[in-house]
DNA sequence: CACCATTTGGAGTTGGCAACTCCACTTATG
DNA sequence: CATAAGTGGAGTTGCCAACTCCAAATGGTG
């Protein structure tokens, strides 16, 4: 239950081919099914999607918290690349539409990513760690969009999260009919971001960095 | 498991004026549990609050579905209604905001609400039955918005509902740490639905009303 | 006010599901 | 070819919520 094993090769010792061989069969369809049905599947599952027995895949892996962190490293680093990568466009408007589109299409191609990042459950130590590169980032990207008059002012970084939180909301519900549908609200919601004259006042204060951290369900960073 | 039993004095015999009343402190204990911490709650806990015994709950309504089914009919006839009286409103924009902003008010009070509207399992018929009459209202309502030239005339009613799930989403998630932050997000929607020059293109198309019922877990409906 | 059908409460029972283990057997490897 | 490493899948375990049983209590009626 706790999932504080992260697990490469176990202990020290090498595998045996055969069995490192299995590690990987394991490895990509988990890969394969958390993508497509999510966390919720369970180990025997995917162990008879990967031709293995399922004591294999618990030897290999100790448990499912293990697989996934393992798995989701990877996925998570390249969520924040695309926040890091949005800010080198030349445009700062590009950059907001850059920032949403392309982590909004990670999370639309993996049904586990997004159960992961949304997690309900309390501050998985990956996405806290994830975060504290992904939201400077994107505050970057914000306040440069914000200062070139292309964002509006009244937007905070939280609301941002929001945004993104409630796509991929968009992204799930919509996801078993129509893989596309979802940058309807993304334009919808990106017109909305823009500056523009008669552009309605906020009606209540933004979350705070410390409210968001608690909504996103990560022990809030100390520092 | 099935729910089709709707069931008010069950049967036809009336009740001792003792069973009457537990039968209304239940109700009204469900009311709360149910608002509070969602359909996901078991009866034990509900049959406790109201101080009476599981049994007893079980006797009057049958089962957990039954007594849902029974509680929200009232709810999401309200929630129909909040369609129908932005209709009613002067100005085709106030009937747009007013449309969105009652019934999210009214999903922002009730988590057992929220989670009935978008059950993930199969065709609900309560809620096959206030679709129809919600949909037809709400696509009313933004008609007479375009035809006024004030709402995006490249919307769909489908988007539109895609808009008020997400919302929902955004208040199911922050609803621990803050009831009313969702309204920045509405704000933000709402500026993006609003016709200006300079509003950006579709880049795909919308859900067809069939998609859209697929999406809602609602069985076609076949007239 | 006495009688009895109705109702009650809460300690069970049932069922289902997913995580994880056991162990007789197989297979790489030195 | 000896043997440590690895395997598979039939269990076991633990959990949780839905629902039932029945001895005791209680409202309403003649």
């Amino acid at each position: 239950m706790d999932g504080t094993d992260s697990s490469a090769p176990r202990g020290a010792r090498r595998l045996r081919r055969d069995a490192e061989a299995n590690r990987q069969r394991t490895l990509q369809a988990a890969r394969e099914v958390f993508a497509e049905r999510g966390l919720g599947v369970n180990l025997d599952d995917i162990a008879r999607h990967a031709g293995v027995g399922v004591a294999t895949s618990y030897r290999l892996f100790g448990n499912k918290q293990a697989l996934i962190n393992e798995l989701f490293e990877e996925r998570v680093e390249a969520l924040t690349m695309a926040a890091e990568q949005a800010l080198a466009s030349d445009d700062p408007w590009d950059g907001v539409v850059g920032l949403l589109t392309m982590a909004l299409e990670q999370m639309a191609a993996d049904r586990g990513l997004r159960e992961v990042v949304f997690s309900e459950v309390g501050g998985r130590p990956l996405v806290a760690q994830a975060r504290r590169r992904f939201v400077p980032a994107a505050e970057a990207v914000i306040r440069r969009a914000q200062d070139a008059g292309l964002l509006r002012p009244d937007l905070a970084t939280t609301d941002m999260q929001l945004v993104f939180y409630m796509l991929s909301c968009v992204i799930q519900h919509t996801q078993p009919v129509s893989s596309t549908v979802w940058r309807r609200q993304l334009t919808i919601v990106l017109d909305g971001l823009r500056v523009r004259p008669g552009l309605t006042d906020m009606p209540v204060v933004a979350l705070t960095a410390a409210e968001e951290e608690q909504v996103a369900g990560v022990t809030p960073s100390s520092s």
